[in-house]
RNA sequence: CGCGGGGUGGAGCAGCCCGGUAGCUCGUCGGGCUCAUAACCCGAAGGUCGUUGGUUCAAAUCCAGCCCCCGCAACCA
């Protein structure tokens, strides 16, 4: 049977920031969740990407007195080659300055005007020079923005989007479709918000405050409001008013059950659980199957991480002391999807020496070597599996389903517990059998201790794979060469005797905690 | 009465939705093993689950009140 296609998106990231360990977590997890998606059969599309308009950029541009495209070009970069190293495999590099984009964007735009979905309303309002924002009386606390900021009362014509009228039906949507939105407790949040009258949403810039974003199609004294282009990426990027593109944007996007999952971070829940549907509903289109919005990553104090206390982790920092797949692993497995989690090195040492070297990389050390010095480095020959060998088999056979449901219900955390779980089984399997000692008096029995260990190392390493690309490919490698196919974790005594197995350095170096500085 | 998250052995967390002997990783202590990456295996100590009250045969889990921490303005997932 052919598999529904799987289609994640990570949020197109505002071009002006400098990469750091949120965006690295949300680009990884989401790379992680496709590589999985792909390597079980499903259909996987995976974009990722930059958004390039608004204010702040069109200032950061003119302040190195280049052309904002420009600038842009280069602040992508950073992202781009960040996604490189840390092995992102995504499908799409989304820019919202690219042509196509704009046009569909426009052609979104003026399909709404001409339904009657778009208004002009004179707009009076306390603005935030400073926060590009409108301010009602009432915000005001003590004659300025609640940021503190200096507010003027201007009046402006602008464009807005009927975002009210379709309220009471996103409420019955999110309340119907559980899964719309996740965590549930997030949902709570959101359907907590929605119990507010809903405004209508200003889709409008005037040009004469900010000129760097999509024109308006049907007024060309305005610019389009920067969430109102950024959204539609996610569907634009797979087609939407594209021709030539409708079979693509029909698999990918206007499918029912939705193929789309949105991950992005629970700062950015609102837009994506309630701009974004009512935007979709407005233009008559599907909408996501699954928002999901995970948590921070927080200061060994619980805080925030912060740019002006110089708390921010740069991801390749991490990465160049414990190795790309190694920082995977640690974002993949650390924190539960949604909560909030410490971060600090030493917190990833830990983590990454525990579990891939004493555990992982040891199991397969003690296996090899095993394997080297009784059997030439050949696997041996199994004739029948004793009780506890049986035990275990049982285990590593179960390993991939119990794994593929956690996924299924997006614990990344659990899913990944699983397969260490089965290597810390192994371990102790080891430890009982004693394969070293049994070798001088019974190596048959020793060669098959030894087979089914490996097994589970085998097993282990495809379903890691889409974790640690790099380093279960090497392994894979190093037990002959053996199928990585995610078919191949559902059998056991997949290995044939025989098999050269290399006993090479450790897999997972231990990684020692870099000496504080005095 | 603004909204939300959290408070579980020394550290970091899970368990709470769907009440029933409090679990995981690290650390500490003792033992084992000596194949292996000072690793691995076994065992132990250590928690009145923030607090008060309620519901219940039974509460970390449900309900109410209170205390404390962190987000909700910006750089910022």
């Amino acid at each position: 049977m052919s598999k529904a296609p799987f289609y994640i998106t990570t949020p197109i990231y505002y071009v002006n920031d400098i990469p750091h360990i949120g965006h690295a977590y949300c680009t990884v997890v989401a790379d992680v969740l496709a590589r999985y998606h792909r390597l079980m059969g499903v259909p996987t599309l995976f974009l990722t990407g930059v958004d390039e308009h608004g204010q702040k950029v069109q200032a950061a541009a003119e302040k190195r007195g280049l052309d904002p495209k420009k600038h842009c070009d280069e602040m992508a970069e950073n992202f781009r080659a960040i996604w490189k190293e840390l092995n992102i495999s995504n499908d799409i590099f989304f820019r919202t300055t690219d042509s196509f984009h704009k046009k569909a964007v426009q052609d979104c735009l003026s399909q709404l005007h001409d339904a009657g979905e778009i208004y002009t309303k004179e707009y009076e309002g306390w603005y935030a020079q400073a926060d590009e924002i409108f301010y009602t009386e009432k915000d005001l606390v003590d004659g300025k923005a609640p940021t503190g900021t200096e507010v003027t009362k201007i009046t402006e014509k602008n464009y807005f989007f009927k975002m009210s009228k379709y309220q009471e039906r996103l409420i019955s949507h999110i309340e119907k479709n559980p899964g719309f939105i996740e965590p549930s407790y997030r949902k709570n949040e959101v359907l907590g918000f929605l119990r507010q009258p809903l405004n209508d949403l200003c889709i409008s810039r005037p040009k004469s405050r900010l000129s760097w974003g999509i024109e308006l199609p049907f007024d060309r004294d305005y610019v389009t409001y920067v969430w109102f282009d950024a959204l539609l990426n996610y569907a634009t990027g797979v087609g939407l008013k594209q021709s030539g593109k409708t079979d693509e944007f029909k698999k990918w996007w206007n499918a029912s059950p939705s193929p789309v999952m949105h991950l992005l971070g629970k700062d950015i829940l609102t837009t994506h659980s309630v701009y974004w549907p009512t935007m979709l509903m407005a233009l008559g289109l599907e909408l996501p199957r699954t928002i999901y919005a995970h948590g921070w990553w927080l200061t060994q104090s619980n805080e925030k991480m912060s740019k002006s206390k110089g708390t921010v982790v740069k991801p390749l920092d991490v990465k160049n002391i414990i190795g790309v797949d190694a920082l995977r692993y640690f974002l993949s497995r650390d924190v539960r999807l949604g909560n909030d989690s410490q971060f600090s090195i030493e917190l990833v040492i830990n983590r990454v020496n525990s579990e891939l070297s004493n555990n992982f990389g040891n199991l397969l050390s003690r296996t090899c070597s095993l394997i080297a010095k009784y059997f030439g480095g050949q696997l041996p020959v199994v004739e029948k599996l004793s009780e506890k060998s049986e035990a275990l088999k049982a285990v590593a056979l179960s390993t991939h389903t119990k794994l593929e449901a956690h996924l299924a219900s997006n614990e990344l955390q659990e899913a990944l517990g699983v397969v260490i779980d089965m290597l810390t089984n192994a371990n102790q399997y080891l430890a009982d059998r004693e394969p070293w000692k049994m070798a001088k008096t019974d190596l048959p029995h020793a060669g098959e201790t030894l087979t089914i260990s490996l097994e589970c190392v085998r097993i282990a390493a495809i379903l890691l794979t889409p974790v640690m690309p790099t380093k279960c490919e090497e392994l894979l490698k190093r037990l002959g060469g053996t199928s990585g196919a995610w078919s191949e974790a559902s059998k056991f005594l997949a290995l044939k005797p025989g098999t050269v197995i290399a006993n090479e350095a450790p897999l997972f170096m231990r990684v020692e905690l870099p000496k504080a500085e005095a």
